[in-house]
DNA sequence: GCCAAGTTGGGTCGTACGACCCATGAGACA
DNA sequence: TGTCTCATGGGTCGTACGACCCAACTTGGC
């Protein structure tokens, strides 16, 4: 799981980032500040790995407060008007990352993770970077989710939206009802849940099955 | 359900703010666009009760979209520099709603809901206006949701978070196994459904017992 | 050709689950 | 005062659920 802290004085921005973040099976967002010295202070308390940072911040500019960040958490610069001298100001403070507003929230997340991971985004040419960003792509699941077979994820997929009985999942997948709860008990262990209710919403976490 | 179109070219806001919104019981993204034309063009096929609309497009400004939706959809305008000027010039178009995307998430998400309901925000004071926003606050919950009892409400929540098992929930909330499986017989109406895993999912759809 | 993994089934057993009755006491409300 | 909802319980009954065994067949990899 990593914790990720966001920091842009846009509420509207801030927080809907910070739910999609949050759907997202492994980033969690820790806290929403609007200031640079409001992020030095949420750190104290709550550490996180990842902190994005808007670069137009008013009363005092990001620049700085990065710059004072250090190694307490990597930051992902991200602008509304991004340039050359604005990236290349944020790399001078150390951040590791930086995005316009105007990039998919697929790219963002991948960057947040590869980040995390100890990697240095800001060097790159966009066509690295954006290489780079592809093996990033998957969230890190679960190591129980990660080993579920075709099976099972169809099963999850189904419990997920409500498909809870026996005879009903086994009718829509065309196999004995035998055949449904034995696949249902090798997705319990591999959650390591012990009922149907604990794995529909351990898929719905994981984004098994998701709702459109 | 409020069907809700959002067009900006900051992908990272508009695919945030969808997120935020959908999480919410009454309200549903059906589409997210990135400039005016294509705002037009998505209504035909998804037709939206309300449009959130960023007045600062590349390619032809909002303003115009607006003016050319009619009564097809109801548009609130967001933007990032919010002024008097921009307000008069989206209230000609007859925008329903302005506002910077300062404004905290809450309020966006009760205008919408205002909107939808056929008020128009634009011409209010912001006085005004956000005293009219109080009433919108609360989700429009769905008919057997709203009539859940406090008791009902705590025993979903704890659901929702994975407390399946009877004993279980009996512990967390100091009362006999009997008292939970009456409660849950009693949810199970109400929201129509068969058993405690299409109830979790219910819950979750509905945002009752939200995740930190 | 062999082995592992996946999918498909079977059987059994104990118990938890859900459906259907019921009663009691506390509070709110008219 | 009577009435209503809510929260708290009880009892019973059938069955679905989950845990634990097992086997046959297909597929892919080495």
């Amino acid at each position: 799981m990593i914790r990720v802290m966001i920091a842009d004085d846009h509420q509207l921005f801030a927080e809907g980032l910070s739910q999609a973040l949050n759907i997202l099976a492994d980033t969690r967002v820790v806290g929403v500040v609007d200031s640079g010295p409001a992020l030095e202070k949420a750190l104290v308390s709550q550490p996180a790995e990842v902190s994005i940072v808007d670069i137009e911040m008013p009363g005092g500019d990001g620049i700085t407060t990065i710059s004072q960040l250090g190694m307490r958490s990597k930051a992902i610069v991200v602008s509304m008007h991004a340039n050359d001298e604005q990236k290349a100001r944020a790399a001078e403070a150390g951040a590791k990352g930086f995005f316009s507003k105007g990039v998919p929230l697929a790219t963002l997340a991948s960057a947040v993770r590869a980040v995390a991971d100890g990697k240095n985004l800001i060097e790159l040419s966009d066509e690295d970077r954006d290489e780079l960003l592809e093996d990033y792509r998957e969230a890190q699941l679960d190591p129980g989710a990660a080993s579920l077979t075709q099976r099972e994820r169809e099963i999850l997929q189904l419990l997920a939206v409500g498909v809870s009985a026996t005879d009903e999942l086994a009718d829509r997948l065309y196999i004995s009802q035998k055949t449904v709860k034995n696949h249902l008990a090798s997705i319990f262990q591999k959650l390591a849940v012990s009922d149907r209710t604990q794995a529909a919403i351990e898929a719905i976490r994981l984004g098994i099955g998701r709702p459109q």
